[in-house]
DNA sequence: AGATTGTTGTGACAAATGTCATCTCAAGTA
DNA sequence: TACTTGAGATGACATTTGTCACAACAATCT
């Protein structure tokens, strides 16, 4: 397997080249000290890997990734960095990396690499608890504080996926009058005029 | 390394012990065959990492990893499942595992299993091609396809924020009637009832 | 000029929505 | 038993909303 190692600091690079080398299924660990010379040698040499650091001087590890994926697709790029940025994971993800550890982690390097090299997609563990934030924020909205009952929490996500009020009272099994009054109070709690704002509301504070 | 495998097939998991214990850093990999039984023998024999399919008779794999976290979060899960569906991807990062990949990309078990025990998150390639519309789509939506304008573009965020239409006209320099008809215009172009279900439209398929 | 087109607006209408006072009824509770 | 409480329902009411037909007007094209 052929690695990539890019970093602006010599030291880094020097050191991640021997982390690798020391496995037995990687050698030729090729280093650039930076994006252009990143991209040059990932399109002449055409890596398995390429393990980059984000922040460099000359061209940025993302916009370098960028260049090297629009050529090549089938090269990985593994992201190796000392911050921990909504905004690069968020871009890292984007264009299509494989992979974004920090360099605190990188004790697990070598299976990390071997794991992108077969496709997979990695992140650091602490990375990865930012994720949810990111994409999975279900229900951490405390419909407690506003004195929300379950009936009316149900009434909030029916409302949400754009039903009436005789619709709701049908898959609640309730009068459409009730519905009504049932309306009337959440909106009251919250502080709402129309069940449109109460989506949007919903969209945005319950479940973004 | 120990290794718990979780599949209810005998075929399945002994196939993927054979491959994991041909790893000589891998012993012991032992065999659960339904939700119960992993969660029993993950709580008594604290295994690095428990390999799992999702799909199981008595207690499904998410669910069962739900109980091992939650009284060991040292446990690491990697779920290896035939199925790519968001709401298992979503359930699965939610719920703290360290990693999903497709049993079509087993080849990389072995580097997947040692990343996660070092603390990293796996996904499979296949996977990943899917997060980025989860977490990572802003304004990709095609308001050209349903010839929507760019002042009925500009209606329909002021109303995902909540407005009347007689907000929306003064904010538009618009009189109400005509702020009438461009929501009927808008609301029969993309096939929807009224001003709340276009509010959900928005938050769910233009900037969700 | 005459015709076409698109934007903006009006008026009328039915339906849906939100609010309020009030009633019923069952389940506790003193 | 008598009292309170809360969920569910009703009816009345004013607003808001969505639809439709059509008119006024400017810009553009023939």
């Amino acid at each position: 397997m052929r690695v990539l190692i890019v970093d602006d600091d010599p030291l880094v690079s020097g050191a991640l080249k021997v982390i690798l080398e020391a496995e037995d299924d990687m050698e030729s660990c090729d280093v650039a000290s930076g994006g252009n010379e990143a991209v040059k040698k990932a399109l002449s040499t055409r890596p398995d890997v390429v393990v980059m650091d984000i922040r460099m001087d000359d061209l940025n590890g993302i916009d370098a990734a960028e260049k090297i994926l629009k050529e090549d697709k089938d090269i990985k790029i593994l992201f190796l960095t000392t911050f921990l940025d909504d905004e690069y994971i968020n871009r890292a993800l984007g264009i299509g990396a494989s992979g974004y550890i920090l360099k605190q982690e990188c004790a697990t390097l070598p299976s990390s690499v071997r794991a992108v090299a077969g496709g997979q997609i990695v992140f650091g563990g602490k990375i990865v608890e930012k994720l949810p934030d990111l994409m999975n924020r279900t229900e951490k909205f405390d419909y407690e504080e506003f004195g929300i009952t379950d009936k009316e929490k149900e009434l909030i996500e029916l409302v949400a996926d754009g039903l009436s009020n005789k619709e709701i009272a049908d898959k609640m099994f309730l009068g459409e009058g009730t519905v009504r009054n049932m309306m009337s109070s959440v909106l009251s709690k919250l502080d709402l005029r129309d069940r449109t704002q109460l989506a949007c509301f919903y969209y945005q504070k319950i479940k973004p």
